[in-house]
DNA sequence: AAGTGGTCTAGACCACGTC
DNA sequence: ACGTGGTCTAGACCACTTT
């Protein structure tokens, strides 16, 4: 008989299990990878990509010759995925539709204007309503630069929407994402179906390719939205 | 001379920009591993660092024998660090204060039973606001099951809020967490110092350790919180 | 200066999923 | 059945940081 293969997972686990327990407590130094090879009987990389993982997820800090500790405070990350709001709808059962309420191209408000620069031409304006079956799901506004997505002139954003139409052809290097409250104003309460000061969940999102702005959007859902997630 | 050493992250750099750059488009099959590594003349390992980054942050999908494909539907992640109020003020460069305002054993409602389970004996119900400067910032209404953290009755939660004795002194395995709007109940506005109906950013948080609920927790933040984040 | 984690290599076997 | 990614090993060198 021989022993059991250790596996990166397993060890994981092991560690996890010592700092859930409490052998290992906050701030505490644990073994080096060497010896921890050494307990487990497999090689340091087994060790290292099982360290590694636990770090990634905030369970410990790894510093050079400073060694590993058990993390002090426990930075739980919660994960959300921003995917495709045509996708959000159909995961939840309900029909999908969308409907184009303005598009044009004109000159933008001082706070749009300073997020874009001063250089960027007139962007495309684009408002649409999401909906889930018959229902409102989510009124979204969105400035778009032409400059840098010129192309987006001639999509025929009524059959996929400005939203996956981006997603598909507008690839983004780096993004900002606000999550908020809001009351709804009058024309948002119109045309969410709502009253005037329902509580709206509001997502602002800026992505950039290099340095140049490609959109500026916010998302206002219908009120009951929930954003939800696993950590 | 010699070529430079290649590095996973100059790999992952690499197959970033044949992915911006259009070189590979969403779909596509791109080469397997043992032909990357060939061609970038470096072990078969530093490949798959490069490309399960890759993987993990939604560029690419792998899947044995089917290779690896360049995402169809480049879903971003963005990670949300879910840190104590303390340090989240703290890191406004505000004063961070907190106050309980009721701290008592009781029969919880419906809703919150469904979730603790009949088992469980009457938790612990905490109410707190947390401050920052003078100003209220966010009010915390949680259920704490006792079953699983007896010490908790102990602790003097004047010192250290609940929300961060919680954090050092039960760990958690899993938990689940809800992102909402809602309109101030009339309570709620007076504790946060607002207007009746005004829009608050809610999160709902449930624990587990194993299958037992640790604790259920309510932050409603006062108007004009945003939470952001990267990606 | 020295110790610890970070990474690369070359080779091997395995697990999963497609064919 | 077989091809592809997933992982382990044993050894080596390197980079960072603390002492």
């Amino acid at each position: 008989m021989s022993a059991a293969r250790i596996t990166w997972q397993s060890l994981h686990a092991e560690v996890s299990r010592r700092i859930s327990n409490g052998i290992w407590k906050p701030g505490d130094l644990i073994p080096g990878e060497v010896e921890l090879a050494a307990e487990f009987g497999c090689a340091r990389a087994t060790v290292n990509r099982a360290l590694r993982q636990l770090a990634e997820e905030g369970f410990l800090d790894r510093r050079r010759k400073a060694g590993t500790r058990v993390a002090l405070h426990p930075v739980r990350k919660a994960t959300l995925d921003i995917s495709i709001t045509r996708l959000e709808v159909e995961q939840k059962g309900l029909v999908y539709s969308h409907e184009i309420l303005s598009r044009k191209r004109k000159a933008p408000p001082a706070p749009i204007r300073k997020i874009l620069g001063a250089a960027v031409g007139n962007p495309l304006f684009v408002t649409t309503l999401h909906q889930a079956g018959t229902n409102p799901f989510m009124y979204e506004t969105r400035w778009i630069n032409t400059d840098v997505v010129p192309s987006v002139l001639k999509a025929d954003l009524t059959l996929i929407s400005a939203n996956e139409w981006l997603v598909e052809n507008a690839l983004f290097t780096t993004g900002e994402i606000k999550f908020s409250a809001a009351n709804a104003t009058e024309s948002e309460a119109k045309i969410l179906d709502t009253e005037l000061g329902a509580a709206i969940f509001v997502v602002d999102r800026i992505t950039w390719n290099g340095s140049d702005v490609v959109t500026i959007v916010r998302l206002a859902y219908a009120p009951g939205y929930e954003m939800s997630t696993k950590i």
